[in-house]
DNA sequence: GTTGAGCGTT
């Protein structure tokens, strides 16, 4: 019950702000207007502590590029590295990518501030990244939840 | 040139 809940509430804000060509800002944007950002369901208060500062980036727009990422996160700490990982056939945005601090502390910052935010119109969702082994780890614990805290880690955007 | 799951290149 709960996670359809959260799923529902998540599926149904949709994108908004900061984009000019956007028109329909009213019907995407909630209530509180004055600083949007944030999506309803998502608690970025009760996150479990990051353990390395890596963080792993999804739910991007497909016009989304290195450096917007790089702007988008560097006002939280010094960014050592900022990459969306395009498809190197097509050459395009596969829709997610990594950031990475020099302390684990800005990377806190940063995924505290842009967990559940939007950018380039799209919610996106930031997570500690993986390592070989703590993926092999993930697939042997099936019960193990979205890091984010949202029970589907899907991709929320484009109103309209 | 966007429609959407997921963990990258040396």
């Amino acid at each position: 019950m709960a996670l359809s809940a959260s799923t529902l509430g998540l599926r149904r804000l949709l994108s908004a702000t900061f984009s000019p060509s956007l028109k329909n800002l009213s019907v995407c944007a909630t209530r509180d207007s004055s600083s949007i950002p944030q999506i309803e369901g998502i608690d970025n208060s009760n996150l479990p502590p990051l353990t390395t500062p890596k963080l792993f980036i999804s739910g991007l727009s497909r016009i989304t590029t290195d450096e917007k990422l790089k702007e988008a996160f560097s006002r939280y700490g010094q960014l050592l590295e900022a990459k969306v990982i395009t498809d190197r056939a097509s050459g395009r945005s596969k829709g997610f990518g990594f950031v990475k601090y020099g302390t684990i502390e800005e990377a806190e910052e940063a995924r505290k501030g842009m967990n559940g935010h939007f950018l380039d119109g799209w919610v996106i969702f930031v997570d500690p990244a993986k390592s070989a082994a703590q993926k092999a780890t993930a697939k042997q614990s099936e019960a193990y939840s979205s890091p984010s805290g949202v029970k589907a880690n899907k991709t929320v955007g484009w109103c309209g």
